[in-house]
DNA sequence: CATCAAACTCGACAAAAGTCAAGGAATGCG
DNA sequence: CGCATTCCTTGACTTTTGTCGAGTTTGATG
């Protein structure tokens, strides 16, 4: 598989590409630029005038704000297939958040004038993206609600029954516990505490790499409410 | 003036509309539906599914998030010339918001059948929808960041900051301290304290319907810190 | 103009979250 | 395999924010 090919991979598992003709695929796929992030390194800063559009072929990063202080505020992790930057593409602005690699990635960017051209030829596209930002923009409110009106054991109740599949949550190796804490908008010690209160209420079981809900009604009381 | 051209008064407020001919503009204004809400009045619910895009021809609301106990995250402020609910129209989900005016205030709904419509025949309609949405995006990822980053104090000299003109903040009877510390995430007395705090150091003077900056770079610098 | 409700003010106290320090466990690297 | 680094755990203490109760001021209404 050469070069071309990779991307044209990269680019038909992202929902931007559906409805797109192959040819035009591959056309686009030899505009685009392939770019390898180790773990921990900054794809672009918060404040920086980045206007390409990103497509992740693989590795998991994440979209952060940052404080003088240090402390971060993840807004959300980007895994294989997703796109990011639309906000760098489509309005004339700084990068509102920092995006750095949690482990090794490779990335396929796409051109500004390559995607608003391919907006102006196919207006599905644009549906696309509207639909695609209206979902960001869901997920922001959510993410508002838990830091406004709910405790960090009732987020980490409801972070944990939305994460979890057949009531188990896996956590790869960069998903630290520091990491989820930035997610939840708190601190590793806090997050831990919570926890253990939830393991203490024999809710849930913790092991280092995998969380297991032992009583979902349970959980879904605590990530009901604001206690 | 008759509803109809109330209607397209309102509509040509708005810069959904900026690019659409004016007979097109007329028709639309022929679709619309008038409705009028008294302070206090809700729009609609979080979690019902309001498929119409609203035009607000006058008057003030606001669009909260509610927790069980009561207390309220507002997410904006929507006024005069602004549309809301785009969400409603192009994603199929329940509202993430409540919306409730602040005013006594008059919209205009517009069906989601003839929004559609005008944006496949206006595909400039489109990048519109997608620039508002994606500002959605940015001030919602400021509003977390404030909400996790940055304490009372801080958050209060950013908005005052940002909502002044001519270093004068002026309070229209609906904005009590209420609404305003519901805005950044607290609770009537923070906030009280938060003020009196800076008023205290010569910063802002507070009275009941203005608050003047005395000390723009002193706030500056407070907006600027985390503390 | 008087009354009443809403808005604001303020201090005491409580709760939630953050900081710090120390120790133990797990993982990666040479 | 051993060592160093990273991650996790935990309790004590501090800070920030929220709750409560009471009193004062303002503005709307009849």
């Amino acid at each position: 598989m050469d070069a071309s090919d990779e991307a044209i991979q990269a680019l038909t598992a992202v929902p931007y590409f559906a409805d797109v003709d192959a040819a035009l695929v591959a056309m686009i796929a030899g505009q685009t630029i392939r770019q390898q992030y180790d773990t921990g390194q900054v794809v672009f800063l918060e404040g920086e005038q980045e206007v390409a559009l990103y497509i992740v072929q693989q590795g998991w990063l994440k979209a952060v704000k940052m404080s003088p202080d240090g402390r971060e505020q993840v807004l959300h992790f980007i895994g294989p297939g997703e796109v990011f930057n639309a906000i760098g593409v489509f309005v004339e602005s700084t990068n509102p958040a920092t995006v750095i690699a949690l482990e090794p990635t490779i990335l396929w960017l796409i051109p500004q004038k390559v995607i608003l051209k391919l907006l102006d030829d196919y207006p599905e596209l644009a549906r696309v993206v509207i639909q695609r930002l209206a979902g960001r923009v869901q997920q922001l409110i959510a993410m508002v609600e838990d830091l406004s009106l709910r405790t960090i054991e009732s987020r980490l109740a409801r972070y944990l029954i939305d994460q979890s599949t057949a009531e188990q949550l896996q956590r790869p190796r960069w998903a630290t516990q520091a990491e989820l804490a930035n997610r939840l908008g708190t601190v590793p010690d806090v997050l831990n505490r919570a926890l253990r209160s939830l393991a203490k209420e024999q809710l849930i079981r913790v092991e280092r790499h995998q969380i297991q809900i032992l009583d979902y009604n349970g959980l879904e009381a605590k990530a009901g409410s604001d206690k």
